[in-house]
RNA sequence: GCCCCCGUGGUGGAAUGGUAGACACCGGAGACUUAAAAUCUCCUGACCUUUUGGUCGUGCCGGUUCGAGUCCGGCCGGGGGCACCA
């Protein structure tokens, strides 16, 4: 008998697949559509292993949706522009268009060999003419509708090499490439305007029902929609043109304790100070310098300069306070500028304490726990006193000598105070008690003595903070002093690049028209394919004729705008140009009507929001310019989200210089549980499950597995060892236990081929096993749970190579076997069906049915609990009452062991699942 | 720093609030074989116990419940994102 042989028939059904025409998609009215979607990949010219993982996920569902009747598209392309390729040019010298295609040819003969059921003829990279040419023509609709505009914007600027930097380009402040110290620097930039739309977004989420809440909490956080109060303190001898600093607060509850007001260095009174003096010239320069990401922004140290203008406050206008520019607040947020108040916010502390500001509390509790007046004379002991010192959030203060606490400040909840008892180690327990008690009270409290404004605290007694805050408004409100805001903390995004290996912004610029929008009969604005990348900076603006061109308004000598689109507006819509890839409009009424929206996309979590938000707003804007139906509005109808293939790192230290050095999977052997060098014998360090990484050595190419095990093997094993949503770890041993497996269902399969034994006794309880597993993969197909459909497969595979059934009910379950296995591994299920006579292609069958009748069972098991604990089992019939579970769960030796001739207090029978005594 | 997620045997993991460890890997024992490979069968959370059986056990500390891996509060540890990586 042969044996299985994947490298003969995975080409053999592939083939079949193509000469059917099987995935080749068309718009049928007749049947229920269903579009899957992965997200479509970057052409590094190398499958990864991810990417099986994430396309074979896709290929499970497109596979068994065909199978119930759907009509599916199942697409793909390529996510094709992007700075690799512009990288690549200027460490080989050769072009970003020869190294994408070439590595499109490449990975498409990567993923070929995979089996899944992608419908090629629908296939476009985003870099093709005929897509960014559509993408050009959105733009200019856009641009038609106001939803595009022009403002200034911060840039890494790396003043080198004279070019604007990627965040990933700057490393701990620095230029990757020249080493300088990285500036921020404003550029003029165009922006789409995605805030106009941030409360519909942010209100749509709850329409998406199957997206994971984790994403849909993610979007929420970025959208970030906070209600403060905005008003201004009036400036003392401010610079001419500036009487007030506007601010906004989402703590108006706190103003009683403001000491200090904060501005950005790009607020305009700052940049009115920055001319008119050096000292705040040099202050500003200096924190310009590092990078622009909010990360950055925040852990760097907190530094001001003291402008030594003064504002008064709007409820106590004896007081003044100090106007700093501070490093840490943004301009783009709110209005630029912030008061500090450093008795409730961490941050502000921290600057307070730097530049000897006051310290004003300004609220306190009510209630049981009596306030201690030495608090205010002890607020040198901030931070001297943790509960614990791991516990970051806890602060106690207090008196060191003594040992006694007067309060604690509990993070996210203003501050807690209470008197008691001294702290040391092991009272630790009970002042978590205690701080427990406090936590139940506040919230109930007012602003403290001496910092008070007639009639400001007497309205506070409110339950909540927010309470708190909405009163704050209320009351400044009627005094005249700003009025309740709503912000967002979603930023318009910024879509201009100043790089060549994108789309190209289709706008000119005229010396007499300004920024004209180019003809769409111009389109699309194709990049010049003679350009070099042996100096950095954009290559358009260098190029000596592409600039060149007509004013598309008054036809006179004009230049085109140099900057490329961001890479993620390709990928906001390319979903929608797969209803319709050739259309020589970005989409096609009748196909986006029929195909959208996507019913299942799949990607990795690292897009939760950028890439889904954007194309979130993109098929909003879409419908605005008439390129998508309404319903199409919200384009996921269903989102699925993931984890990694990770592979562990074998790793020694370099006896030199005490350096990592990575070893391949295959130098290493595995013995007693530890590793070690084949050659060497020297024991190797293990890191499990660590991110695949071309420099560690541990990336599991998919070319090899498939030339070693065949594609199915790959496929089965990407799904079965972990949940989808969760990281999968690679390991040699999990690749070759899946192909064993295979090569086991393959014999089996051949041996009922052979079989002719009749019908016999064992049949039904086989074939009840089989309805078990129709029911049991079916569910975990429609839920994501590969890995528990792949297990019950196993147990299914098992209980049908132990049967004594018959060579009918043995074929039949076969035959299911295979149709269940079909979507993971096609090759293998064709096989199979073909081998035990089934008709035509698996493919094409029709899913499985579960017959309901067969999963009944005449009695049931029941575990007997006492206080909770399993200490028997009764077998009872699956209709038995009450009464007769409890008499026979009663009768039971260990349970009248446990009762001792006591009553039980409680029975609680949960029928067909437990049984627990309570004595 | 801010936001989000995750934590169960030697390993990957399973478990509508209801028998923790399904299924698989590793390991062990046996069958077949001249032998090996392949294949097949059985065992395999820890501790105590001759068997029977018992105790403990889902990162840590508490809480809710007849019953908690699951729900709640507080931690600890690991990972992802933070707007020019895609």
């Amino acid at each position: 008998m042969s044996s299985y042989a994947p490298s003969e028939i995975e080409p053999k059904w592939q083939a079949a697949w193509a000469d059917a025409g099987t995935f080749v998609s068309e718009r049928d009215e007749s049947r229920p559509k269903y579009y899957v979607l992965e997200m479509f990949p970057y052409p590094s010219g190398r499958l990864h292993i991810g990417h099986v993982r994430n396309y074979t996920m896709g290929d499970v569902v497109a596979r068994y949706k065909m199978s119930t009747g759907h009509n599916v598209l199942h697409p793909m392309g390529w996510d094709a522009f992007g700075m690799p390729a512009e990288n690549a040019a200027m460490a080989t010298g050769g072009h970003p268009s020869d190294y994408t295609y070439n590595n499109i040819a490449e990975m498409k003969t990567q993923m070929k060999p995979l089996g899944w059921s992608l419908d090629w003829s629908r296939e476009f990279a985003t870099c093709d003419p005929a897509y960014y040419g559509q993408q050009q023509a959105l733009f200019l609709d856009f641009l038609e509708k106001g939803l595009v505009y022009r403002k200034n914007a911060v840039v890494n600027w790396d003043p080198v090499d004279m070019t604007v930097l990627a965040n990933e380009q700057v490393e701990d402040g620095k230029g990757w490439r020249s080493g300088a110290e990285v500036e921020r620097r404003e550029l003029t930039q165009w922006f789409f305007k995605i805030s106009d739309h941030s409360e519909e977004l942010l209100e749509a989420l709850d329409g998406l029902d199957n997206w994971p809440a984790k994403v849909k909490l993610m979007q929420a956080n970025w959208i970030g929609k906070s209600r403060g109060l905005q008003f201004s303190f009036s400036l003392i001898d401010g610079p001419a043109g500036h009487d007030r600093v506007e601010v906004y607060t989402t703590r108006p509850d706190t103003l009683l304790g403001a000491s200090f007001v904060g501005i950005s260095p790009d607020h305009p009174l700052a940049k009115q100070l920055e001319a008119d003096n050096p000292d705040v010239a040099a202050f500003c320069a200096d924190v310009r310098k590092g990078g622009t990401t909010e990360e950055a922004l925040e852990k760097a140290e907190k530094r001001g300069f003291d402008t030594g203008l003064r504002v008064r406050h709007p409820f106590d206008t004896a007081a003044e306070l100090p106007v700093y520019i501070a490093n840490f607040i943004l301009m783009d947020y709110g209005t630029g500028a912030i008061f500090g108040c450093p008795a409730h916010d961490q941050r502000d502390l921290d600057f307070a304490k730097k530049y000897d500001l006051p310290i004003k509390v300004a609220l306190k509790p009510v209630g049981a726990i009596e306030i201690d007046p030495k608090i205010r004379e002890h607020q040198e002991y901030i931070r001297d006193f943790k509960l614990n010192p791991s516990e970051k959030s806890h602060w106690a203060f207090g008196d060191e000598d003594s040992g006694e606490i007067e309060f604690i400040w509990i993070k996210d909840h203003a501050l807690s105070f209470g008197s008691y008892a001294p702290i040391k180690p092991s009272k630790i327990p009970q002042m978590n008690e205690l701080m427990l008690k406090i936590r139940s009270q506040i919230g109930i409290y007012k602003a403290s003595e001496g910092f008070e404004y007639p009639g400001f605290s007497a309205i506070r007694y409110p339950a909540t903070v927010s309470e708190a805050i909405s009163d704050a408004i209320t009351f400044c409100e009627e005094n005249g002093v700003g009025h309740g805001v709503t912000k967002f903390r979603l930023r318009d995004w910024g879509l201009s690049r100043q790089r060549y290996w994108g789309c190209p912004i289709p706008v000119v610029h005229c010396d007499a028209c300004g920024v004209v929008p180019e003809k769409k009969e111009n389109l699309p604005i194709e990049l010049p394919y003679d350009v070099s990348f042996d100096v950095p900076g954009n290559p358009l603006d260098r190029h000596p004729t592409w600039r060149d061109c007509a004013c598309p308004s008054c036809g006179a000598a004009a230049r085109r705008e140099t900057d490329t689109m961001d890479t993620f507006v390709d990928s906001s819509w390319y979903f929608a140009r797969f209803t319709a890839p050739g259309a020589t409009t970005p989409t096609s009424a009748e196909d986006a009507a029929y195909w959208m929206n996507v019913d299942q996309y799949i990607g990795g979590i690292e897009h939760a929001i950028l890439h889904l938000l954007y194309s979130r707003f993109f098929a909003r804007a879409m419908h605005m310019t008439g390129h998508l139906p309404e319903t199409a509005k919200e384009p996921f109808d269903a989102l699925f989200t993931q984890g990694m293939v990770t592979h562990a790192i074998y790793t020694t230290k370099n006896p030199q210089d005490g350096r990592p050095v990575y070893h391949y999977p295959e130098e290493v052997e595995l013995r007693d549980g530890k590793a070690y060098l084949k050659e060497a014998g020297t024991e190797v360090t293990v890191i499990p499950s660590a991110k695949m990484s071309k420099s560690k050595n541990n990336v599991v190419d998919p070319t090899r597995i498939v030339a070693e095990f065949g594609a199915d093997t790959a496929r089965w094993f990407v799904l079965s060892d972990s949940p989808p949503e969760r990281d999968v770890e690679w390991t040699a041993a999990g690749a070759e236990a899946a192909h064993k497996h295979l090569g086991r269902v393959w014999r089996i399969a051949s041996d009922i081929a052979q079989d002719t034994s009749p019908a016999s006794d064992a049949d039904e309880a086989l074939l009840k096993e089989m309805h078990r597993a129709i029911r049991d993969v079916t569910g975990g197909i429609d839920s994501f749970g590969f890995n528990a459909a792949i297990a019950k497969l196993y147990a299914f595979t098992n209980a049908l190579s132990k049967s004594k059934a018959g060579s009918a009910a043995k074929r039949t379950a076969a035959m299911t076997l295979a149709q269940l296995m079909a979507p993971m591994t096609p090759h293998l299920a064709e096989e199979i069906w073909a081998l035990l006579g089934g008709e035509g292609l698996v493919i094409d069958a029709p899913w499985p049915q579960v017959d309901e009748a067969m999963l009944v069972d005449a009695t049931v098991t029941l575990p007997i609990q006492v206080n909770g604990k399993r200490k028997a089992e009764i077998v009872v019939a699956a209709d038995a009452s009450k009464d007769e579970i409890e008499a026979l769960a009663l009768s039971q030796d260990a349970v009248q062991r446990m009762l001792d001739g006591g009553a039980p207090k409680k029975i609680i029978v949960v029928p067909g699942r437990i049984v627990n005594i309570v004595i």
